[in-house]
Parts: structure tokens; sequence; C-alpha cells
RNA sequence: UGGGGUGUCGCCAAGCGGUAAGGCACGGGACUUUGACUCCCGCAUCCGUAGGUUCGAAUCCUGCCACCCCAGCCA
């Protein structure tokens, strides 16, 4: 696609990098496998994957795998689905954090050679109590000075697994009084007797975040590192672990802002909550802002790219509307998806002026704007379904669909007169009676006769129930996004519970209605524009005869919105 | 005076000393066998704020204000 969209920064920074002379660029995403890939790590796998791109570099995938304590195959599984999906090729590789176990562990061995790592006995909490505040310096460990063969030694012996989890770590001897937190002499490595899913029980020590991913970047020949805001003040330690072990090529840290978006959630603590919880169906609920859910839900990668590349990049903390998200689907979906009818809430139709049994057979174009499209056939008989919300026996104002007395163009078929409406027990119309004007057939001679309005319909005969489920978002109105519920999260079950309690609990509508018989064998993840209802994709529940599809998103309706004022 | 960041239209976001791009949303009009789509047109005398430098500043300098991140043996 075309873009003027605004440019972004971090290609900025890599033309600078290549006129001073760098002759490579290779990127990576490194995800902890700990969740499913949601819209907020897609932006940073796409970041990565475009840089790469633009500059004819690789791209790697690399799970980050250092705690064995949050990580599974599920998840390995899943995103990587997920990237393939969205066509994002790794063809620099895909690799574990694992994979580099030993390289940690030698490179550990040669800062305590080189006096710059050293084991420390102090429990958790009194390294957190030396530690110093923001404001104050911390104090060194009373085992900051211990000589290099005592610290290879305790070091070994960690490894051998001789001492009990938390009795001991592995700490980067840099500067307590550091203003900088992560600079306080922070540890490196824990003893973790946990199974890991990828080492199985070869290591019961393992390397923390902060050492671990410059090393894999630098191992990999990794030249940007591009990651999260929050990961700023983790850049002097990152360069400092590449630059104390000694890499010759050396990878550069780059931090963009996380995407935000208004009604939706993207902390992985709160998805995994919804869907432990049973708020949702699972991890692939269209409610859930995963990229399984969002692919159930009818986006495609181009609209999903196209959004990214519109919200654009940069180091501002912001939250994207949501609608520049549906904006970009209903494009995608309005230049490509065919056009076809469904009737969610029907309300019966009698033509009384049909001839019982007749059958007529119409012509249908599947998209207005592309005739190589094609079109396709649909049976009308005397009896058909409308829209309930396309009758009203007493419109208020500007009502241009069918009224008592009033005339409608049936879309593809013929302009109706309202006659009759038959009462049901309930006091609301159950029937109407219509009569047909033969001669404003489409695409015969007086097709050409203009009235106010045109609905769309199923034949009663022919049509195949179908169940329609409608997603709302997520988070309702008033929790404006996602920056509201994170900042619930104080204390671990408060956060939680006002979270679920903010979740949307009517953002699940099922409705039965009809579709016409030539869609309703559509394979799943198939999308359609049902006419004024908006765009739907055919769900993967979906059954032989049994079809359902799921809400994209809707049009816009604006005589409802004319209504409400 | 802890440190690190960020502040440009309702929401994103360009801009890098020469006099405010673009997208979404919104408003108006044209078209229409769905009031959608599409197509036109409009939409920041102003860039958190107060000063300063300059012929000239959103862009440079200084002070202030606001918001975000950091005290995991998580990532």
């Amino acid at each position: 696609m075309e873009n003027t969209y605004a440019g972004n920064f971090i290609h900025d920074i890599v033309d600078q990098d290549i006129a001073a002379g760098k002759t490579r660029v290779h990127t990576r995403f490194p995800p902890e496998p700990n969740g499913y890939l949601h819209i907020g790590s897609l932006k940073a796998v796409w970041i990565n994957y475009t840089i790469a791109k633009k500059y004819g570099g690789k791209f790697n995938l690399r799970f980050d795998d250092t705690n064995p304590a949050k990580e599974s195959d599920e998840f390995v599984v899943a995103m990587k689905d997920s990237i393939h999906w969205m066509g994002f090729e790794y063809d620099g590789g895909m690799f574990f954090g694992s994979d580099y176990f030993d390289k940690c562990y030698e490179y550990a061995v040669l800062l305590i050679k080189k006096g710059l790592a050293f084991v420390c006995d102090l429990a958790p909490e009194d390294m957190r109590k030396t530690r110093g505040t923001l404001k104050t310096p911390g104090v060194n460990s009373p085992y900051r000075e211990r000589g290099v063969e005592e610290n290879l030694d305790l070091f070994g012996r960690m490894r051998a697994g001789e001492f009990p989890d938390g009795s001991r770590v592995l700490r980067a001897k840099i500067d307590m009084s550091s203003p900088n937190m992560n600079m306080r002499d922070p540890a490196i490595y824990r003893i973790l007797h946990k199974t890991h899913h990828h080492t199985g029980d070869k290591w019961c020590i393992y390397p923390m975040y902060d050492y671990a991913h410059p090393i894999q970047d630098a191992i990999e020949g990794i030249t940007h590192s591009c990651c999260s805001l929050e990961f700023e003040d983790h850049r002097p330690l990152y360069d400092w672990v590449i630059n104390s072990i000694g890499f010759e090529d050396k990878p550069r840290q780059i931090e963009f802002a996380r995407l935000n978006i208004t009604r939706t959630v993207t902390g992985k603590r709160y998805l995994r909550q919804l869907v432990e919880g049973k708020f949702v169906d699972g991890w692939d609920d269209p409610r859930m802002p995963t990229i399984v859910g969002l692919r159930r839900r009818g986006y495609t990668p181009e609209a999903l790219v196209d959004f990214l590349t519109r919200a654009g990049v940069a180091k501002a903390n912001s939250v994207v509307d949501i609608g520049l998200m549906e904006h970009c689907v209903r494009e995608d979906l309005g230049k490509h998806a065919p056009r076809a009818m469904a009737v969610i809430d029907p309300i019966k139709v009698v033509l009384a002026n049909w001839e019982d049994g007749k059958v007529d057979e119409l012509t249908m174009e599947n998209h207005p704007d592309h005739p190589e499209m094609g079109e396709h056939k649909v049976k009308m008989g005397r009896e058909i379904y409308i829209e309930r919300d396309d009758f009203m026996i007493d419109p208020p104002g500007k009502f241009f669909r069918l009224k008592p007395g009033g005339e409608v163009r049936l879309k593809g078929a013929y302009i109706i007169k309202c006659e009759n409406v038959v009462t049901g027990e309930d006091g609301r119309p159950s029937e109407l009676h219509c009569t047909v004007d033969f001669s404003s057939r489409s695409g015969s001679e007086g097709s050409g006769r203009k009235v106010k309005g045109t609905i769309h319909w199923v034949d009663a005969a022919t049509a195949i129930p179908a169940e329609f489920r409608l997603y709302d978002y997520m988070l309702s109105e008033e929790t404006e996004d996602a920056g509201d519920v994170d900042g619930l999260e104080e204390t671990e079950d408060a956060g939680a519970k006002e979270f679920t309690d903010n979740f949307n609990h009517q953002s699940k509508i099922v409705a039965r209605g009809f579709v016409e018989p030539a869609i309703a064998g559509a394979a799943p993840l198939t999308h359609y524009q049902f006419l004024r209802l908006g765009y739907f994709v055919a769900d993967p529940d979906t059954a032989p005869g049994k079809p359902v599809f799921n809400r994209v998103v809707g049009l816009k309706d604006t005589y409802a919105k004319a209504k409400e004022q």
C-alpha cells in the first residue's frame, strides 16, 4: 500500500548507522512464550520485521525462555502459528534463548574472572533492603569483595545443584550508588530447580533477562534490537554486558512506545485472567486482542499491518482509537469481501399478489465495483424474510424503508408495497402482507423506477438458518482504555477484581436468522458483506448445514444515528 | 536537583531555524437498487508554559508545569 503516513524514527536511526559505516541490518522478535501473540506484541514483530525487510537484512524469531516457571510449548506453537499467518517470515531463523545457556554460563565465568561478577549470599529480602531507594544509594553486599577463586567455586556449585532456590545469586559488580536502579549490582543468575520446557533438567540456574538478552542478540549478530519504552533504563546494563564480555559487533537497543488501543486490554496477565476465569471462550475468542481472536473476528493480516502503519511508531505514550483499527478492516474488506444477503432478526413478508408456487430466479452481483468477481443466483418465492428493523409501523421523520402503505425496493428484485400488518400476541408486528410491482423487476425494462429505500431480504423457502455472533468491545465505554485498567494493579487481587468488573459482560450476543443458500457452506474465515448489516466472517465452528458468522464491523447507519438525536 | 523518557488539532502523527504533512474522527455537498461504499470540500495564525537568542523558532537556549517508566532472585 502506498503510504503517506508518518515516518518512523527507528528508520532514521538505522539510516544514520548505515551512513556511519554499518554494513548490515539484522533484527529479531524475542517473545517470552507465556501467552498468545496479541496486537500489542504484533507491533514489536512488525517493527523488527519491517526494518529487516526495508534494509535487505534478516529477521529472527527467538523465544526468550529464561524463566522456566512461566513458559510452555503450547505458547511457542501458538506464537509461531500467528506469525506465520501474518506472513512475517523469520528468514534469519528460529531460536530459543535457552540455546545459549552454555554460552551464558561461559560468559558468566568470564565476568567472574574479570572481577565483574560475584556470588552473593544475601537473602532476597536483604538484597532488597540493601538496594537503597529511588533517592538514596544502596550499600555494597558483604559478599561483594569475595575472591575470584571463591566465586568460581561457589558459582560452579550453584550450577551443580548444591544450593536451594533463592539461597544465592550471581551478581554483576557495577555500582550500588548508581542513580539507575538497574545498575546497582543486578542479579544475573538465579537458582531455580525447575524443569525447563526446552532444556529439561540440565540446568538448575537460569540467567536473568538483562544478562541473557544482550548475549542472545550478540551471538545472533543482531544489529538493532527494538523493544518497548520500559526498557530504556535497562539500556546501560545491556551495553555494560556487551562491553564487559567484549563482543566486537555491538547490537544496539532502540525503544519505542507500546501500542494501547481504546476499549481494549493487552496485558498478558489480564488476557490470561479472562481465559482462565471463563469470561471469554478461549484465547481465540473474537473479543480477545490476540491474533487468533482477531482472525476469528474477521481481521486480515493486511488490515492489521495497515493499522500498525497508520498508528505509527514514536516514543510518546498514546492510546490509539479502536475506530482506526476498524476503519482498516472496513477498507480491506470493502474491496475484497463479496456481497451477500442475510437477515439477522427476521420478520416474515407474504407477497399477496405472488402466484402460489411460483419461483423466480434473480441474479445478484457479488461486488458492485468488481464485475470480475461475478454474480450468483437467488431464488424468490411468495414468502420472504426481511430485517425487523427495516419496517416501522409508525416511523418518525425521514424513514426510507418499509412502512404501512409505503414502498421499498428489495435488493436485486422487486419494489413492494406494504398493504397490511399482522400483529402477533406480543403486540409486535408478526407478518407483513405486501404487493409486488412485477414491472419493477431488477434488470427488466421497468427496473428504472426509483423508490426511496432499498432493503435486503432472503427467500423463506430456501434460506438456511444461521447463527450470528455479534461481539462488542471487551471494555465498556466508561473504561476508556487499557491504561485505566493497568493502573488498577496495585494489589494483585484488587486489580484482578476491578478488571473483571470492568469487563463488558454483554459483549457477546447470539442472533438466529437466515442466510441465502449460496453462502451457507462458506469455508471458515471467508468474509462477506451482508449489505447494511456489515462485514461478517464464517466462524471455524461452522458445521455442514449449520453456518455460523461472526460480525467483523457493522456499517454506519446514519438513519439510526439521526434517530438517536 | 534521584535517574530515564515524553509533551504538535477530539485520537494517532510528520516536522530537525525559514514561516504547521498525512490518517482516523467530525461537518457540508455529489453519487447511490440499502441512508453503506466512493468522490469532492472544510477542519491547528498555532506547536505544555514563561522568558531569551535570531531578520525569522514547533524547531536553538534557560526556567517552570504535566504525564509515563525504574527499588523482581519477571520479561
